[in-house]
DNA sequence: CATTGATACATGCAAATGCATCTAGTTCGG
DNA sequence: CCGAACTAGATGCATTTGCATGTATCAATG
């Protein structure tokens, strides 16, 4: 805890993340004013992804709100209104009456693909010019390596 | 744009933004549950922060809008709960009568410093046991070049 | 210097968000 | 089996957010 360089470990984690909060500021808002998110915003769009993404294309709330930035009854409304527009279906857990399972319909399916096409199209065209493919490939694992071993750990705090 | 790797760079690019941004999630989610931000949320004390890192200590209001994530309008209403609770000041622009310059009064520095310093070592805990040193600084390297890159980047949609 | 268009910020209003709480289902100790 | 403690998700309500628009200032053009 008092080896010399503490104090800049400390400084190094802090502009560490500094540095990657901004640019996830930076490319966000570029991606969300794009077009791709004019029929469906980013956050509801996200939780499309998700759920497509999943090889059971069906994913409890709770998981998925271990993925993306918001309280647990923000989420459970936001799924209300994908459920309203007919592009996601809630289904009970067989194992867990208190749980639910969150599956797309077919029309969810084809508005995450509509919109998933354009996304990765802008999303590349704000990447790749960016950085070398090594380099994202270094970025990946970096960003892997952090979420799972933040993923991983207690609050600790006090 | 038809070379024989055009669409695994697009993947790529699209996985390492994934990345990023589920990392970006998992920490923000554990930084804003701390005790750090029961007195204030932390989108407000990203406003302070930047104040307190401005050589100037003055910022216009559309350059801090460029670092945070918020709406023109949404970012104006949060700094009038700043000024309300007199931890900053409007001041208009000498130079430009349309302008706010925003400032951090005493009070509004000292509950940045102090919030700061709890945050610093928050970060520290998440991010330290994560990544070594030298991935830190390669991290850090990656996601300034990728912020500089895309801040400077026209739309080009369609 | 009048006019037209652009820029910076504020504001009305509807929608989204989070906190606290509620309900229902599960688990565990006896 | 029963009841207490726990977990998953829904809901009431106050706060926050964004869109559209308003107001004031600036810049460009004739």
């Amino acid at each position: 805890m008092s080896s010399p360089s503490a104090s800049s470990a400390v400084r190094l984690a802090a502009e560490t993340w500094e540095s990657l909060f901004r640019s996830q500021v930076a490319v966000m808002r570029k991606l969300q004013s794009g077009p791709a998110f004019k029929s469906l915003p980013v956050k509801e769009y996200d939780v499309l992804f998700t759920l497509s993404r999943c090889p059971s294309g069906q994913l409890r709330l709770n998981e998925i709100n271990d993925k993306v930035l918001l309280s647990q009854s923000s989420l459970s409304r936001l799924v209300d209104r994908l459920e309203k527009r007919g592009l996601v279906e809630r289904t009970t857990a067989p194992d867990d009456g208190r749980g639910v399972l969150l599956s797309l319909t077919e029309s969810g399916s084809e508005l995450q693909k509509t919109i998933g096409r354009e996304h990765v199209r802008d999303i590349a065209q704000l990447v790749g010019p960016a950085l070398t493919v090594e380099e994202q490939r270094e970025l990946l694992r970096l960003t892997e390596k952090l979420r799972a071993s933040v993923a991983g750990h207690q609050p600790t705090h006090g």
